[in-house]
RNA sequence: CGCGGGGUAGAGCAGUCUGGUAGCUCGUCGGGCUCAUAACCCGGAGGUCAUGUGGUUCAAAUCCCUUCCCCGCAA
């Protein structure tokens, strides 16, 4: 089967290998977004799914737009007899879509109709969510709206975080990918369309997102912390106006205090104890202004943070 | 050349403005106390202060300059 393969960052890219291993598959060409000019001296920067692509040595496109004629002739030169998308970062136009006799697929990070959308992994820990998946289904003009194929779950627990979560369901899409391709093969495929009950959408994560409302409780700012870990951190400012991201935290039983939010109860045993609404949240790893990772004990013995310190953004 | 912070002992930092024999909290090693301990007490090791036969000086971690590396912001 000629496989056309459409995807950007990370998680694309582990999906572009499972599928590029796979028997019978041949990956016939790598769409990417372009290359983007990003950190400090804004340096060009290649998509992960372009990196990978070039090692094995598939061909990659990175087409400005796919709204002009152009892509639409690369598109019948390789003649795809399927197209899987991953976070491709792009609406695919018609002409793409009806293309591929097999139809175009994707892999979206969440159980469907929930979470549709940017940012699905993130969003879904930050709802406190314990249990999430990845969805295969035929892509439509909507955005995360086509009918499903089939879903593989994937539960939530209090030890992950963003990173953990995203590399579990990196492998779980590649999965679904070869699955519904197997499905194909041996035409047990199935379409469902997606309830309207329970849809919503997972928002891109913004900078308003990373700030903490200490004023929640702390398994709210806990679930905040380690869905936006280790990227891009849950932050606030400490009283000197540094930025101050966490990295891990958790919650103790069930403590008391009604020091105002945001205020460091205490520094001891390694632990950053912080008062939030309605209880209190141990930081057990944070990231200063200007510095590395750190357990928060390290940051503890620099002496940058003391109890009845006030932690608060702007 | 987008803006900014930083590179001092294994870790995290102070000291730099106002040059004058390198310090703190830990870790580590040895000893002590203890039924015991990640607790406590005593003692020790460990640093060409990123780089440069660089500059200034009687004297540079500290002032000036070079190069390299790390990080945050912004996109």
């Amino acid at each position: 089967m000629r496989v056309l393969f459409m995807g950007t960052p990370d998680l694309a890219a582990e999906c572009l290998r499972a599928v590029y291993e796979k028997e019978g598959v041949e990956v016939i060409g790598a769409v990417t977004q372009t290359d983007k000019p990003k950190g400090r001296g804004m340096k060009m920067i290649a998509p992960p799914v372009k990196v990978f692509a070039e090692e094995h040595g598939i061909p990659v496109w990175q087409p400005q737009t796919l709204k002009d004629g152009a892509f639409e002739e690369t598109l019948k030169e390789l003649d795809p007899d399927l197209i899987i998308v991953v976070a491709y970062g792009k609406i695919l136009p018609p002409y793409v879509l009806e293309y591929p006799k097999y139809g175009c697929v994707n892999a979206h990070g969440s159980l469907l109709p929930k979470y549709r959308g940017a940012a699905p992994i993130q969003r879904a820990i930050i709802e406190g969510e314990t249990v999430t998946g990845i969805t295969s289904m035929y892509m439509d003009d909507g955005i995360d709206t086509g009918d499903m194929i089939l879903k593989l779950e994937c539960p939530i627990t209090d030890e992950d975080n963003f990173g953990t979560l995203h590399d579990k369901l990196a492998v779980l899409a590649g999965e679904a990918m070869c699955m519904t391709i197997d499905r194909m093969n041996d035409g047990t495929i199935t379409r469902e369309k997606q309830p309207d009950d329970g849809a919503n959408y997972a928002a891109k994560i913004t900078k308003e997102d990373s700030v903490i409302d200490f004023t929640k409780s702390p398994r709210e700012v806990f679930n905040q912390i380690r869905g936006l870990s280790p990227m891009p951190y849950a932050m606030t400012r400490t009283p000197d106006g540094k930025l101050l991201k966490f990295t891990s935290a958790e919650v103790p039983g069930a403590e008391e205090s009604d020091a105002e939010p945001g205020t460091v109860l205490s520094v001891d045993g390694g632990k950053i104890k912080i008062a939030c609404g309605g209880g209190v949240l141990n930081v057990t790893g944070v990231v200063p202004e200007g510095k590395k990772p750190m357990p928060a004990a390290d940051y503890i013995r620099g002496r940058k943070i003391s109890a009845g310190d006030l932690l608060k953004y702007e």
